[in-house]
DNA sequence: GTGCCTGGCGCC
DNA sequence: AGGGCGCCAGGCAC
């Protein structure tokens, strides 16, 4: 397959190298370049997809494939598995030192970018090499093909967007906050809400979203609070306690996904956030703008698909067990995930009383539980489920010793003094203070396998998918054929004409048998998909977890 | 004023 | 003393 390098150049030009030499065209011919060579379906490659992609999206033109130097080098400069010699160089610290471009940034190809002298062909050669000489190269470079593959339909989700039914979210918003405030003021409901509040407690003067405030008008009703947390304010036998928990439930609202939301992050009838790919430690992708990730129940009623499309909805049953199955290769606790419920298979084979100690244990596994009831449910369920149970602990005590520990594609977790206070002002620690920081540690090494390897069949599944909607009947650009809108760890949103609904749906269950087979190989292992075919967002049927 | 930290909440 | 994130407001230091 052709590599095509591309590098800016002073003066709004373009570098290209290939194999069959060196090319330079304008800035402004590039688009039509990229859309005559992709027919002969290269790998494009460059120094970051949200800089380059984006504008190619704009002007109407999709590229199948390419490698994103900056996301591959940083897995490669943590991979336990390559030499860090290898990837130095000319212009190493400097590749080193480059920051994710932020997707919604509208000059993407502003003058000034850090990236603009440096050179795509030395990078990519330099890269090849240190992958080429790793012993674990061939996982590897599923991982680097996986990351860029997502770096891809990230910048395709963006420029897409989420069909966004702004009537609906305002209405919802009148609903529950009154009419909109002019700016600077709080809606009538949450200042109603706040009235209350402060007239229940009798502090008069009181701002129910100061903290400090707040606990000590608690305590002067005589309510022993060290907190506000919701939980906490629902266990008062308090008449403030209602109006309080609405104020704050509302506040949120208001504060995160109001009126300025919508001015900001929805256009044209698009909610268009920024994903960060492998923006995470583990690999999962962040986001830094929308708060992609994290947009709640609450205003999901307004993610609309358009006259005559649909949503199809597609989440994972229990990813991150299935996955832990797998790398471990226990078999028992394969066999449990045979069907759509692992949890229940567990329960079914006599491993622990009921579904819920099974999820208890389980999670607890992975998360570093060490008390209470999911405490206790772990050590029963390791001796059910030694490799399984047993690979987390590994992954555990090998942080706590300071070691590195990776994903089944071979992602490296990040240095202990990472996340360790190392500041040189830092005030010294005791014995017991650096024990803790150790298990902390340890728990995170513990998770890291499992949600950076979860995250790795994630990508998996979406490069596939991805691919296989293009394949789909349709012509013209991303965003007038079947395609992604939406992706969150494990579940993935697509609007699509609604006659290809089913073939959307069927497409989405092939890429996750894709994932698990690229994955796990000889291991054959269910990732059950429930799909749900909607019209808003909000009607996705989500057994969960 | 800017910048960083924390508490609190949202998502997985 | 159960993992990963982002975002907001308040509160503090500069």
């Amino acid at each position: 397959m052709t590599r095509v390098r591309l590098s800016r150049l002073p003066g709004d030009q373009v570098l290209i190298t290939d194999h069959d030499g060196v090319e330079q065209v304008a800035l402004e011919d590039l688009a039509a370049l990229v859309r005559r060579r992709e027919a002969t379906s290269p790998r494009w490659v460059w120094d970051d997809t949200a800089r380059w992609y984006p504008p190619l999206l704009a002007a109407g033109v999709r590229v199948e494939r390419c490698h994103d130097l900056r996301l591959c080098r940083r897995v490669l400069r943590r991979a336990p598995a390559v030499d860090p010699g290898a990837l130095d160089g000319e212009d190493s610290r400097l590749w080193d030192a480059l920051r994710p471009v932020v997707a919604t940034d509208p000059v993407l190809f502003g003058a000034g970018d850090a990236a603009d002298h440096l050179r795509a062909d030395v990078e990519d050669a330099r890269q090849l090499a240190a992958l080429s000489a790793s012993p674990d190269a061939p996982r590897l470079s599923l991982l680097l093909a996986a990351e860029s593959a997502g770096a891809l339909a990230a910048a395709e989700m963006t420029h897409a967007g989420v069909p966004w039914n702004a009537e609906v979210h305002e209405a919802l918003l009148a609903e529950q906050l009154g009419p909109r405030p002019p700016r600077g003021a709080p809606p009538h409901r949450l200042a109603a809400c706040a009235d209350d509040v402060r007239r229940l407690l009798a502090a008069p003067g009181l701002n129910p979203d100061s903290q400090p405030e707040l606990l000590a008008a608690l305590r002067r009703a005589g309510l022993e609070a060290t907190d506000t947390r919701a939980s906490t304010l629902q266990r008062l036998d308090h008449p403030v306690a209602a109006p309080l928990l609405r104020y704050k439930k509302l506040a949120h609202l208001f504060h995160t996904h109001g009126w300025a939301w919508m001015d900001e992050w929805v256009r044209d009838g698009r909610f268009r956030p920024s994903y960060q790919p492998a923006g995470s430690a583990t690999g999962r992708w962040s986001s830094n703008g929308g708060g992609a990730l994290s947009f709640p129940a609450q205003v999901r009623p307004a993610a609309v698909a358009d006259d005559g499309w649909v949503l199809v909805v597609a989440d994972v049953a229990q990813l991150e067990p299935r996955v832990l199955a797998g790398m471990s290769g226990d078999r028992g606790l394969a066999d449990a995930a045979r069907g759509t419920d692992l949890y229940q298979g567990m329960a079914d084979a006599g491993a622990v009383a009921t579904r819920q100690d099974a999820k208890l244990g389980l999670l607890g596994a992975m998360y570093g539980a060490t008390r209470g009831e999911s405490g206790r449910m772990v050590a029963d369920l390791t001796r059910r489920y030694p490799h399984a149970f047993g690979l987390v602990e590994a992954a555990a005590r090998a942080g706590e010793r300071g070691e590195t520990v990776r994903t089944l594609l071979g992602r490296g977790s990040p240095p202990a003094g990472a996340s360790w206070d190392e500041t040189p002002d830092a005030p010294p620690t005791d014995l017991a203070d650096q024990g803790r920081r150790r298990r902390a540690h340890g728990r995170f090494t513990r998770n890291f396998v499992v949600q950076g390897t979860g995250a790795e069949w994630a990508l998996c599944w979406i490069a596939d998918l991805r691919n296989r909607l293009w394949r789909l009947p349709g012509d013209g650009p991303v965003e007038a054929r079947p395609h992604l809108v939406f992706f969150v760890h494990d579940e993935v949103v697509v609007h699509a004409p609604a006659h290809l609904a089913g073939a959307v749906a069927a497409e989405m269950t092939a890429a996750a048998s894709t994932a698990g087979r690229l994955l796990f190989r000889e291991m054959t292992l269910d990732f059950p998909l429930t799909v749900s075919v909607v019209r808003s967002y909000a009607d996705a049927g989500k057994p969960g977890t």
